[in-house]
DNA sequence: TTTTGAGTTGTTCGA
DNA sequence: GTCGAACAACTCAAA
């Protein structure tokens, strides 16, 4: 071993797998030394929230790019498993190396393993050095005029929009020094990602293409074709007029800041605006999870801990199998199951329907999402569903209760989604598409429906769902009241007794 | 400090 | 059929 070459550098790979304006990656190639990537299959370090079937597949595809960039870049990626500390560990013993160096995660598990592994190394005079990789901006740093994170969108929306912009990205390094012996590596198929008996990842093939090439394609048909009609068009489940950017950016393989900058060098729309609108929300939503760790499992507001779920293991069976009778919703539901993925304005139906017209308890909803989407992201989920069940920061007045049935009318009026997901009530008219259980017995004969046996019949009517929910919701408010004294709250004169309340507990 | 306006994504009812 | 108001009460963020 020549005596003059300096150690190499370690660059961690984690949610970020890709070669291009990846910042650690490059501040590694910059140095000139040689770079040793590595992954690692950490199933403790994800314990509360292990990587859900769907989200393993995509992975899998990946490493399997990223694997192969890297080869070519001239140094290959070292695959590892076990516990992340005690893998760098070894590896900086075996490559002899002085730094490592990685981009951000942002879950709270994944900060306090890696504030460990920093410390930890830090002692031992590794250089370890951190870099922003998924985010246009970190949580600390959009913050009110006192200091404080922001809880509502629109103003958090605002101050990014009024932030400086965020970094143009970096290109990928044009090579990669290796280090001169290649550490050992786990073979990507013997991690097992994909499901193999039985193999359900069929329509998941179907669907998508991982790994860092593909999703700058699909950026550039989506900047190209869609994005000009996407104000509108992203909330028509029938039409393919969303970017579908999201499981790859949650494993890192295209950046917000390319996909940001990428679409102001196109010609700016109301389509554009809105685009870049959904990234900004995807950016609340991290800043929401790092401020608020809590978020994934429990309701931001704490009265809904007392809300009245009625927990049932054979409704959520019948939502999570698209067998709710809802037509809008079970389509939903089976796109999820098919192809690991589910059109959002169908998410927030079907989410709605679970939480509402079901009393399901959210997480319930999130854990199913969280198995199923190849897009399944903590934060994102997490926010997500706290918003749906109008427990999280900003929640949504609680009278919100989507009508499947007129959701279904509205945004899938041709029937186009419905009959691709729903074929055994494809044949019915537009008209009963969506609440085939109103429509008349020669409507369904003609269609070879058979309600309770073809398609269900609603698990629950719609109006008694809708109030039982509103019931559940009022029953909040009343355990609120009972809390306070007689005068009934709300009222202006009651307002500055609250205050009180708020400033006496600070002080 | 106090006040004020506003809050992703909806539905229903009655004029 | 279309349209506006009502649907809670509360907290957030900025003036």
């Amino acid at each position: 071993m020549p005596a003059t070459s300096p150690p190499p550098i370690i660059v961690w790979f984690r949610q970020d797998l890709r070669v291009a304006d990846n910042p650690a990656l490059h501040a590694a190639a910059a140095t000139g030394r040689a770079v040793a990537p590595v992954y690692i299959l950490d199933n403790a370090a994800d314990a509360p929230w292990p990587l859900g079937g769907a989200s393993r597949w995509w992975l899998h595809g990946a490493l399997a790019a990223l694997q192969a960039s890297l080869a070519k870049l001239g140094a290959p990626l070292i695959l590892r498993q076990g516990d992340s500390a005690n893998v760098l560990a070894a590896l900086i013993k075996e490559t002899g190396a002085d730094a490592l160096y990685w981009n951000r995660c942002y879950e709270p598990a994944a900060i306090e393993r890696d504030k460990d592994i920093k410390t930890a190394l830090k002692a031992r005079h590794i250089d370890v050095q951190s870099f922003n990789s998924a985010l246009l901006f970190e949580p600390w740093e959009i913050r009110t005029q006192s200091e404080t994170p922001f809880k509502v969108f629109t103003p958090f929306h605002k101050a990014v929009l009024n932030a400086p912009p965020p970094r143009t990205p970096l290109a990928a390094p044009k090579k990669l020094v290796s280090i001169p012996q290649q550490p050992a590596s786990d073979a990507l198929e013997a991690w097992n990602l994909r499901p193999t008996k039985p193999d359900w990842a069929g329509g998941l093939r179907a669907a998508w293409s991982p790994g860092e090439a593909a999703a700058k394609k699909r950026l550039s048909q989506f900047l190209d074709n869609a994005v000009a009609h996407y104000a509108k068009g992203r909330d028509v489940p029938g039409e393919a007029l969303t970017s579908r950017l999201s499981p790859h950016l949650h494993f890192g393989e295209i950046s917000p800041h390319h996909i940001w900058h990428a679409t102001l060098a196109r010609e700016q729309t109301s389509g554009t605006a809105t685009f870049l609108k959904e990234l900004v929300w995807r950016e609340f939503a991290y800043h929401l999870l790092y401020h608020f760790p809590v978020l994934p499992d429990e309701p931001l507001r704490p009265e809904f801990k007392a809300f009245p779920w009625k927990a049932d293991a054979k409704l959520l069976r019948a939502w999570q199998r698209g067998l709710t009778g809802y037509p809008i919703v079970d389509a939903g539901l089976r796109e999820l199951w098919a192809t690991g993925w589910m059109h959002n304005r169908v998410r927030m139906i079907a989410a709605s329907l679970l939480v509402k017209h079901l009393l399901q308890p959210w997480q319930a909803g999130a854990a199913w999402f969280w198995d199923t989407l190849v897009d399944a992201d903590l934060a994102n989920n997490s926010t997500s569903w706290q918003w749906v069940a109008g427990c999280g920061t900003d929640a949504a007045p609680y009278f919100r209760v989507f009508n499947p049935v007129l959701q279904g009318l509205k945004f899938d009026a041709g029937g186009a989604y419905v009959r691709r997901w729903v074929p055994e009530i494809a044949r019915l008219p537009d008209e009963w598409l969506h609440k085939p259980w109103d429509a008349p017995e020669g409507v369904l004969k003609d269609a070879g429906v058979m309600l309770g046996r073809t398609y269900p019949i609603p698990v629950v009517s719609l109006n008694a769902g809708r109030d039982r929910a509103l019931a559940a919701f009022k029953t909040l408010r009343v355990a609120d009241e009972t809390d306070m004294s007689p005068p009934r709250p709300g009222s202006r004169e009651a307002r500055p007794k609250r205050k009180l309340q708020r400033g006496s507990r600070a002080s």
